[in-house]
DNA sequence: CCCTAAACGATAGTTATTATAAATAATTAT
DNA sequence: ATAATTATTTATAATAACTATCGTTTAGGG
Protein backbone atom coordinates (compact mmCIF):
# COMPACT_ATOMS: atom_id res chain seq x y z
CA UNK A 1 0.00 0.00 0.00
CA UNK A 2 1.39 3.35 -0.72
CA UNK A 3 1.78 5.60 1.90
CA UNK A 4 0.45 9.45 2.45
CA UNK A 5 4.35 10.44 2.80
CA UNK A 6 4.80 9.02 -1.01
CA UNK A 7 1.89 10.35 -2.36
CA UNK A 8 3.79 13.75 -0.71
CA UNK A 9 6.83 12.65 -2.81
CA UNK A 10 5.16 12.07 -5.66
CA UNK A 11 3.36 15.61 -5.82
CA UNK A 12 6.82 17.05 -4.83
CA UNK A 13 8.46 15.29 -7.78
CA UNK A 14 5.51 16.40 -10.61
CA UNK A 15 5.94 20.18 -9.64
CA UNK A 16 9.69 19.24 -10.15
CA UNK A 17 11.34 19.45 -6.38
CA UNK A 18 13.39 16.77 -4.79
CA UNK A 19 12.18 15.59 -1.16
CA UNK A 20 15.18 16.05 0.69
CA UNK A 21 15.98 14.35 4.20
CA UNK A 22 15.36 17.53 5.24
CA UNK A 23 11.75 18.06 3.41
CA UNK A 24 10.90 14.38 4.49
CA UNK A 25 11.35 14.98 8.33
CA UNK A 26 9.12 18.08 8.30
CA UNK A 27 6.62 16.54 6.60
CA UNK A 28 6.91 13.10 8.89
CA UNK A 29 6.31 15.80 11.74
CA UNK A 30 3.32 17.22 10.38
CA UNK A 31 1.94 13.63 10.01
CA UNK A 32 2.81 13.13 13.10
CA UNK A 33 0.99 16.31 14.63
CA UNK A 34 -2.12 16.16 11.96
CA UNK A 35 -4.41 17.13 14.67
CA UNK A 36 -2.15 19.98 15.74
CA UNK A 37 -1.55 23.38 14.06
CA UNK A 38 1.82 23.69 14.81
CA UNK A 39 3.92 27.53 14.58
CA UNK A 40 6.81 26.93 12.81
CA UNK A 41 8.82 27.33 15.12
CA UNK A 42 7.10 23.99 16.81
CA UNK A 43 7.83 22.22 14.04
CA UNK A 44 11.75 23.86 13.60
CA UNK A 45 11.86 22.47 17.16
CA UNK A 46 10.66 18.90 16.65
CA UNK A 47 12.58 18.59 13.71
CA UNK A 48 15.35 18.84 15.29
CA UNK A 49 14.84 15.52 16.83
CA UNK A 50 15.07 13.58 14.03
CA UNK A 51 17.17 15.60 12.00
CA UNK A 52 19.27 17.89 14.09
CA UNK A 53 21.31 19.40 11.17
CA UNK A 54 18.53 21.17 9.96
CA UNK A 55 18.01 25.11 9.91
CA UNK A 56 15.81 26.75 10.37
CA UNK A 57 15.33 28.62 7.63
CA UNK A 58 14.57 25.13 5.72
CA UNK A 59 11.93 24.76 7.67
CA UNK A 60 10.36 27.78 7.32
CA UNK A 61 11.03 26.99 3.14
CA UNK A 62 9.69 23.77 3.27
CA UNK A 63 6.20 25.30 4.86
CA UNK A 64 6.11 27.96 2.29
CA UNK A 65 6.77 25.29 -0.69
CA UNK A 66 4.36 22.60 0.88
CA UNK A 67 1.95 25.66 1.52
CA UNK A 68 2.04 26.42 -2.09
CA UNK A 69 1.54 23.18 -3.44
CA UNK A 70 -1.74 22.98 -1.07
CA UNK A 71 -0.17 19.71 0.49
CA UNK A 72 -0.10 22.09 4.52
CA UNK A 73 -2.63 24.69 5.30
CA UNK A 74 -1.15 27.96 6.55
CA UNK A 75 -3.75 30.00 9.14
CA UNK A 76 -2.94 32.90 11.54
CA UNK A 77 -5.42 33.30 13.87
CA UNK A 78 -4.30 37.03 14.39
CA UNK A 79 -1.62 36.22 17.21
CA UNK A 80 1.31 37.22 15.15
CA UNK A 81 1.98 33.23 14.27
CA UNK A 82 1.46 31.00 11.33
CA UNK A 83 0.01 27.84 11.67
CA UNK A 84 0.54 24.86 9.44
CA UNK A 85 -1.00 21.27 9.39
CA UNK A 86 -1.52 18.75 6.71
CA UNK A 87 -4.38 19.44 4.81
CA UNK A 88 -7.03 16.33 4.66
CA UNK A 89 -6.76 14.50 1.25
CA UNK A 90 -9.45 14.82 -0.81
CA UNK A 91 -10.32 18.74 0.51
CA UNK A 92 -10.19 20.95 -1.67
CA UNK A 93 -11.56 23.83 0.36
CA UNK A 94 -10.23 25.17 4.33
CA UNK A 95 -12.07 23.64 6.86
CA UNK A 96 -13.24 25.63 10.10
CA UNK A 97 -11.90 26.14 13.42
CA UNK A 98 -13.00 27.44 16.59
CA UNK A 99 -10.34 29.33 18.21
CA UNK A 100 -10.97 29.80 22.35
CA UNK A 101 -9.40 33.45 23.12
CA UNK A 102 -8.93 32.07 26.80
CA UNK A 103 -6.92 28.87 26.09
CA UNK A 104 -5.69 29.15 22.73
CA UNK A 105 -6.73 25.84 21.82
CA UNK A 106 -8.03 25.55 18.27
CA UNK A 107 -10.98 22.55 17.12
CA UNK A 108 -11.08 21.61 13.88
CA UNK A 109 -14.60 21.30 12.24
CA UNK A 110 -15.58 19.55 8.91
CA UNK A 111 -18.67 19.94 8.04
CA UNK A 112 -19.17 22.66 5.16
CA UNK A 113 -21.31 25.21 6.18
CA UNK A 114 -20.81 27.94 3.53
CA UNK A 115 -22.45 25.33 0.68
CA UNK A 116 -24.78 27.41 -1.08
CA UNK A 117 -23.12 30.66 0.36
CA UNK A 118 -20.21 30.66 -2.27
CA UNK A 119 -21.57 30.98 -5.44
CA UNK A 120 -24.28 33.42 -3.85
CA UNK A 121 -21.32 35.68 -2.93
CA UNK A 122 -19.05 35.20 -6.35
CA UNK A 123 -22.29 36.61 -8.51
CA UNK A 124 -23.22 39.02 -6.64
CA UNK A 125 -20.24 40.51 -6.15
CA UNK A 126 -18.06 39.56 -8.90
CA UNK A 127 -15.58 38.13 -6.90
CA UNK A 128 -13.90 34.70 -7.86
CA UNK A 129 -13.58 32.72 -4.67
CA UNK A 130 -10.52 30.46 -4.29
CA UNK A 131 -10.65 29.53 -0.51
CA UNK A 132 -12.28 30.94 2.47
CA UNK A 133 -11.63 31.10 6.51
CA UNK A 134 -13.98 31.15 8.69
CA UNK A 135 -13.34 31.13 12.47
CA UNK A 136 -15.40 30.88 15.44
CA UNK A 137 -13.61 33.16 18.28
CA UNK A 138 -15.20 32.02 21.76
CA UNK A 139 -15.04 30.21 24.86
CA UNK A 140 -14.57 26.07 25.13
CA UNK A 141 -16.12 23.88 27.02
CA UNK A 142 -13.55 23.50 29.48
CA UNK A 143 -13.02 27.58 29.74
CA UNK A 144 -16.75 28.27 30.55
CA UNK A 145 -16.63 25.55 33.04
CA UNK A 146 -13.42 27.24 34.77
CA UNK A 147 -16.03 30.06 34.91
CA UNK A 148 -18.50 29.08 36.11
CA UNK A 149 -17.20 27.30 38.97
CA UNK B 1 -26.34 66.70 16.58
CA UNK B 2 -24.06 64.50 18.81
CA UNK B 3 -21.35 63.82 16.14
CA UNK B 4 -20.11 60.34 16.01
CA UNK B 5 -16.43 61.55 17.54
CA UNK B 6 -18.54 62.83 20.35
CA UNK B 7 -19.65 59.71 21.12
CA UNK B 8 -16.22 58.11 20.78
CA UNK B 9 -14.98 60.77 23.10
CA UNK B 10 -18.21 59.89 25.98
CA UNK B 11 -16.64 56.02 25.11
CA UNK B 12 -13.53 56.59 25.96
CA UNK B 13 -14.09 59.08 29.37
CA UNK B 14 -16.51 56.13 30.46
CA UNK B 15 -13.88 53.63 31.17
CA UNK B 16 -11.43 56.45 32.54
CA UNK B 17 -9.67 57.23 29.59
CA UNK B 18 -8.05 60.77 28.68
CA UNK B 19 -9.23 62.79 25.16
CA UNK B 20 -5.66 63.74 23.99
CA UNK B 21 -5.08 64.80 21.51
CA UNK B 22 -3.43 62.62 19.08
CA UNK B 23 -6.57 60.29 19.83
CA UNK B 24 -8.44 62.46 18.67
CA UNK B 25 -6.44 62.87 15.33
CA UNK B 26 -6.42 59.06 15.33
CA UNK B 27 -10.26 58.04 15.93
CA UNK B 28 -10.29 61.78 12.86
CA UNK B 29 -8.50 59.61 10.26
CA UNK B 30 -10.21 56.56 11.00
CA UNK B 31 -13.58 58.61 10.89
CA UNK B 32 -12.22 59.78 7.35
CA UNK B 33 -11.20 56.09 6.05
CA UNK B 34 -14.71 54.12 7.08
CA UNK B 35 -14.64 52.15 4.24
CA UNK B 36 -10.93 51.19 4.22
CA UNK B 37 -8.51 48.78 5.92
CA UNK B 38 -5.43 50.79 6.85
CA UNK B 39 -2.42 49.19 8.42
CA UNK B 40 -1.63 50.87 11.67
CA UNK B 41 1.68 52.41 9.54
CA UNK B 42 -1.13 53.68 7.31
CA UNK B 43 -2.88 55.14 9.57
CA UNK B 44 0.67 56.79 11.15
CA UNK B 45 1.26 58.66 8.08
CA UNK B 46 -2.31 59.57 7.46
CA UNK B 47 -2.41 60.91 11.18
CA UNK B 48 0.89 62.74 10.92
CA UNK B 49 -0.94 65.28 8.25
CA UNK B 50 -3.12 66.29 11.01
CA UNK B 51 -0.95 66.03 13.69
CA UNK B 52 2.64 65.79 12.61
CA UNK B 53 4.36 65.70 16.26
CA UNK B 54 2.98 62.49 16.58
CA UNK B 55 4.67 58.76 17.56
CA UNK B 56 4.61 55.67 15.68
CA UNK B 57 4.06 53.81 19.47
CA UNK B 58 0.94 56.36 20.02
CA UNK B 59 -0.28 55.27 17.11
CA UNK B 60 -0.12 51.89 17.96
CA UNK B 61 -1.29 52.37 21.38
CA UNK B 62 -4.33 54.50 20.70
CA UNK B 63 -5.08 51.47 17.84
CA UNK B 64 -4.82 48.89 20.45
CA UNK B 65 -6.98 51.22 23.21
CA UNK B 66 -9.52 51.25 20.14
CA UNK B 67 -9.31 47.45 19.45
CA UNK B 68 -10.27 46.44 23.43
CA UNK B 69 -12.76 49.11 23.83
CA UNK B 70 -14.57 48.13 20.71
CA UNK B 71 -15.03 51.01 18.81
CA UNK B 72 -12.22 49.57 16.24
CA UNK B 73 -12.34 46.22 14.53
CA UNK B 74 -8.60 44.62 14.23
CA UNK B 75 -8.21 41.86 11.47
CA UNK B 76 -5.57 40.36 10.01
CA UNK B 77 -5.51 38.63 6.58
CA UNK B 78 -2.33 35.78 6.83
CA UNK B 79 0.34 38.41 5.30
CA UNK B 80 1.53 39.63 8.77
CA UNK B 81 -0.41 43.21 9.11
CA UNK B 82 -3.13 43.89 11.34
CA UNK B 83 -5.30 46.04 10.14
CA UNK B 84 -8.04 48.73 11.70
CA UNK B 85 -11.60 49.67 10.69
CA UNK B 86 -14.13 51.63 12.85
CA UNK B 87 -16.27 49.25 13.79
CA UNK B 88 -20.09 50.02 12.88
CA UNK B 89 -22.15 51.25 15.29
CA UNK B 90 -24.91 49.02 16.76
CA UNK B 91 -23.52 46.42 14.79
CA UNK B 92 -22.53 43.18 17.62
CA UNK B 93 -20.82 41.18 15.33
CA UNK B 94 -18.28 40.92 12.72
CA UNK B 95 -19.10 41.60 9.08
CA UNK B 96 -17.41 39.47 6.42
CA UNK B 97 -14.41 40.26 3.61
CA UNK B 98 -13.31 39.63 0.36
CA UNK B 99 -9.76 39.67 0.58
CA UNK B 100 -7.95 39.71 -3.29
CA UNK B 101 -4.72 37.87 -2.58
CA UNK B 102 -3.89 39.17 -6.40
CA UNK B 103 -3.68 42.78 -5.18
CA UNK B 104 -4.16 42.74 -1.53
CA UNK B 105 -8.08 44.78 -1.85
CA UNK B 106 -10.15 43.76 0.42
CA UNK B 107 -14.04 44.18 0.22
CA UNK B 108 -16.55 43.89 2.82
CA UNK B 109 -19.94 42.13 2.78
CA UNK B 110 -22.51 42.90 5.27
CA UNK B 111 -24.79 39.90 4.44
CA UNK B 112 -25.61 38.03 7.87
CA UNK B 113 -24.47 34.34 6.31
CA UNK B 114 -24.45 32.27 9.11
CA UNK B 115 -27.71 33.27 10.57
CA UNK B 116 -28.92 29.66 11.72
CA UNK B 117 -24.62 27.95 11.79
CA UNK B 118 -23.77 29.66 14.95
CA UNK B 119 -26.67 28.05 17.39
CA UNK B 120 -26.34 24.68 15.47
CA UNK B 121 -22.09 24.86 16.52
CA UNK B 122 -22.44 25.98 19.43
CA UNK B 123 -24.81 23.04 20.59
CA UNK B 124 -23.22 20.64 18.76
CA UNK B 125 -19.54 21.42 20.04
CA UNK B 126 -20.46 22.84 23.10
CA UNK B 127 -18.26 26.16 21.96
CA UNK B 128 -20.18 29.69 23.39
CA UNK B 129 -19.38 31.77 20.37
CA UNK B 130 -18.31 35.38 20.91
CA UNK B 131 -17.58 36.65 17.38
CA UNK B 132 -16.70 34.69 14.06
CA UNK B 133 -14.44 36.04 11.35
CA UNK B 134 -15.29 34.83 7.31
CA UNK B 135 -12.85 35.49 4.69
CA UNK B 136 -13.19 34.55 1.32
CA UNK B 137 -9.77 34.61 -0.55
CA UNK B 138 -9.76 34.61 -4.29
CA UNK B 139 -9.52 37.46 -7.29
CA UNK B 140 -11.14 40.49 -7.45
CA UNK B 141 -13.11 41.38 -10.93
CA UNK B 142 -9.98 44.49 -11.95
CA UNK B 143 -7.52 41.31 -11.32
CA UNK B 144 -9.98 38.58 -13.16
CA UNK B 145 -9.98 40.99 -15.82
CA UNK B 146 -6.17 41.77 -15.97
CA UNK B 147 -5.49 38.12 -15.89
CA UNK B 148 -7.68 37.45 -18.79
CA UNK B 149 -6.24 39.70 -21.27
C1' DC C 1 -3.72 77.36 38.80
C1' DC C 2 -1.80 73.06 40.65
C1' DC C 3 -1.03 68.32 41.06
C1' DT C 4 -0.61 63.57 39.71
C1' DA C 5 -1.67 59.65 37.24
C1' DA C 6 -2.11 59.02 32.50
C1' DA C 7 -0.21 59.54 28.21
C1' DC C 8 3.43 60.88 25.13
C1' DG C 9 7.73 60.78 21.84
C1' DA C 10 12.01 58.80 20.92
C1' DT C 11 14.15 54.92 20.54
C1' DA C 12 15.89 50.35 21.85
C1' DG C 13 14.40 45.70 21.86
C1' DT C 14 11.73 41.65 20.39
C1' DT C 15 9.66 38.28 17.40
C1' DA C 16 8.53 36.09 13.29
C1' DT C 17 9.98 35.79 8.97
C1' DT C 18 12.81 36.56 4.68
C1' DA C 19 17.00 37.47 1.98
C1' DT C 20 21.84 36.59 1.02
C1' DA C 21 25.84 34.11 0.25
C1' DA C 22 28.87 30.46 0.49
C1' DA C 23 28.80 25.40 0.71
C1' DT C 24 26.89 20.93 -0.47
C1' DA C 25 24.24 17.62 -2.96
C1' DA C 26 22.04 15.99 -6.97
C1' DT C 27 21.52 15.92 -11.99
C1' DT C 28 22.94 16.40 -16.60
C1' DA C 29 26.38 16.96 -20.09
C1' DT C 30 30.81 15.63 -21.81
C1' DA D 1 33.84 8.74 -14.54
C1' DT D 2 34.42 13.79 -14.41
C1' DA D 3 33.11 18.41 -15.15
C1' DA D 4 29.43 21.72 -15.34
C1' DT D 5 24.99 23.08 -13.94
C1' DT D 6 21.30 23.48 -10.93
C1' DA D 7 18.74 22.82 -6.69
C1' DT D 8 18.93 22.96 -2.01
C1' DT D 9 21.06 23.66 2.23
C1' DT D 10 23.11 26.02 6.52
C1' DA D 11 24.38 30.01 8.81
C1' DT D 12 23.56 34.41 9.46
C1' DA D 13 22.34 39.15 8.40
C1' DA D 14 18.41 41.89 7.43
C1' DT D 15 13.63 43.29 7.60
C1' DA D 16 9.05 44.31 9.14
C1' DA D 17 5.74 44.82 12.49
C1' DC D 18 5.20 45.49 16.66
C1' DT D 19 6.18 46.29 21.90
C1' DA D 20 8.69 47.85 26.03
C1' DT D 21 11.28 51.38 28.36
C1' DC D 22 12.10 55.72 30.12
C1' DG D 23 12.42 60.41 30.78
C1' DT D 24 9.16 64.23 29.67
C1' DT D 25 4.70 66.29 28.99
C1' DT D 26 -0.15 66.98 29.72
C1' DA D 27 -5.29 66.27 30.64
C1' DG D 28 -8.52 67.08 33.73
C1' DG D 29 -10.10 66.71 38.66
C1' DG D 30 -9.52 69.47 42.77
Amino acid sequence: MESRLDRIKKQLHSSNFKLTPQREATVRILLDNEESHLSAEDVYMQVKNISPEIGLATVYRTLELLSELEIVNKINFGDGVSRFDLRVEGANRFHHHLFCFECGSVEEIFEDLLENVESQIERKYQFQIKDHRLTFHGLCKACTDKLNQ
